[in-house]
DNA sequence: AAACCTGTCAACCGCGAAAAT
DNA sequence: CATTTTCGCGGTTGACAGGTT
């Protein structure tokens, strides 16, 4: 195998990250942001190359990533996002906040492919493995087999029967962020709007976090064992805490509404920031990266199979930008309506390693090549024990719609 | 107990697009 | 406008762990 040019030339590390190596590169981005990635190695101190610096980070290190197994819910969203994106993990991505195109692909590759060919479809097509010839590994073509022009239309799965009334689908289509507004709501038009909201959300900074609610599409995918009935479903643009409330009532009615429907529901609310997992009662990045960040994933991963509830915080869609932060700058946190005063440099304390706050106290940012990309929005944080309280009344196991109330309670005060 | 098989996942590679020069 | 650099994406590889024979 060859190496990247820069590899070669400059004689860098390749393979595994340390932890001592990860420990710098967090440091570093969490003082200054990544700027531009080729100067984040001889920055940071570290001997790798600038795009595998790039990749640790996203893939691994950032701090809003949802680890864990998949939700069955997750998956069925990712199948029917497959229906119509095709390979385009990235885009797929953007749907399901807190989790890399590349686990979505690993997990695509070893595990939701097996499934739909074990129930007789092929994850190509999305059509039955009988109607599609040989049944190979291509991936799909979506301007082609998924615009359903023309030609006999065989039974589908719901994604694909979807997916084929929709118009083509190509990177035109991806970048738009107009909807068509529809009186009838049609399925076409919801998946239509659903697709425009989470376009405009996938830019992590949709002016309504809501937008990407999934439970709609959701809805129509009985086969993919979604507990999801149409009644669960929010309709767009109407109020989620309403849609909590009045879900809560239907849960104590209606038991076989799955936690995990729930799950999925309430992990989409706000498309921007997870908060660390499996921290619960102990809620400091530095304990969450000694729980998660190492070279050894199968020990940190979270087993519960349930998810993580998101805050607003996000180094995606920030308030500001790192380089506007000075370490004792008074910063107010929103908290629902309310504003709350605190110091940078105390926050940072209880949220991230001792010593890269330590650093971050006595340091300024490096150069003006810091890009807006690395902004951390410090309201999630600030409320992270209040997630950690939600999350433990989601991850319960037979939660009943009692709890579901008290968790749109909760989000009403987040 | 050892060899083999399988699944998972982090990381690498090459390419194209976008941005910078 | 051409060239170079940087970034982001999707495909692929290889290490590792656990299961099976």
């Amino acid at each position: 195998m060859g190496g990247h040019a820069c590899c070669y030339k400059q004689k860098l590390r390749k393979g595994l990250w340390s932890p001592e190596e990860d420990d710098k590169l967090i440091k570093h981005i969490t003082q200054f942001g990544h700027g531009c990635w080729s100067s984040v190695p001889k920055q940071a101190g570290l001997q790798r190359c600038g795009k595998s610096c790039r990749l640790r980070w996203i893939n691994y290190l950032r701090p809003d990533l949802k680890r864990g197994t998949f939700s069955q819910q997750e998956e069925d969203l990712i199948v029917e996002l497959h229906a119509v994106l095709g390979n385009r993990w990235s885009k797929i991505a953007t749907h399901l906040p807190g989790r890399t195109d590349n686990e979505i692909k690993n997990l695509w590759n070893s595990c939701i492919k097996k499934k739909l060919r074990q129930r007789g479809i092929d994850p190509n097509t999305h059509k039955p493995l009988a109607e599609v010839d040989g049944g190979d590994d291509k991936a799909p073509d979506n301007s082609e087999k998924n615009s359903g022009s023309g030609g006999l239309q065989l039974p589908v799965t719901p994604a694909v029967a979807i997916a084929n009334r929709l118009p083509t689908v190509d990177k035109s289509m991806d970048e738009s962020t107009t909807s068509k507004s529809s009186a009838t709501p049609t399925k076409e038009s919801f998946l239509d709007q659903f697709l425009a909201n989470h376009e405009s959300s996938s830019t992590g900074r949709s002016p309504n976090p809501m937008a990407s609610f999934p439970l709609p599409l959701l809805s129509f995918t009985p086969d993919y064992g979604s507990s999801l009935t149409t009644s669960a479903a929010l309709p767009f643009g109407s109020n989620p805490l309403l849609w909590l409330n009045q879900t809560a009532r239907q849960l104590d009615a209606t038991p076989e509404l799955s936690c995990n429907a729930i799950s999925a529901a309430v992990s989409s609310l706000s498309t921007s920031a997870i908060a660390p997992p499996s921290c619960a009662g102990d809620s400091t990045i530095s304990n969450w990266y000694a729980a998660n960040c190492n070279n050894s994933p199968r020990s940190s991963v979270n087993d519960s199979g349930g998810f993580m509830l998101q805050s607003s915080c996000s180094f995606d869609s920030g308030i500001f930008p790192w380089s506007e932060l000075t370490p004792d700058k008074d910063v107010q946190v929103q908290l629902g309506g309310e504003t709350e005063d605190l110091k940078w440099s105390e926050y940072l304390h209880g949220a991230f390693p001792a010593s890269a706050a330590a650093q971050a106290q006595s340091s300024q940012p490096l150069d003006g090549d810091i890009k807006g990309g690395s902004q951390f929005t410090i309201s999630g944080l600030s409320i992270w024990q209040q997630n950690q309280q939600l999350q433990h009344q989601l991850q319960a196991p037979d939660i009943s719609g009692k709890d579901f109330q008290s968790v749109s309670v909760g989000f009403q005060q987040i």
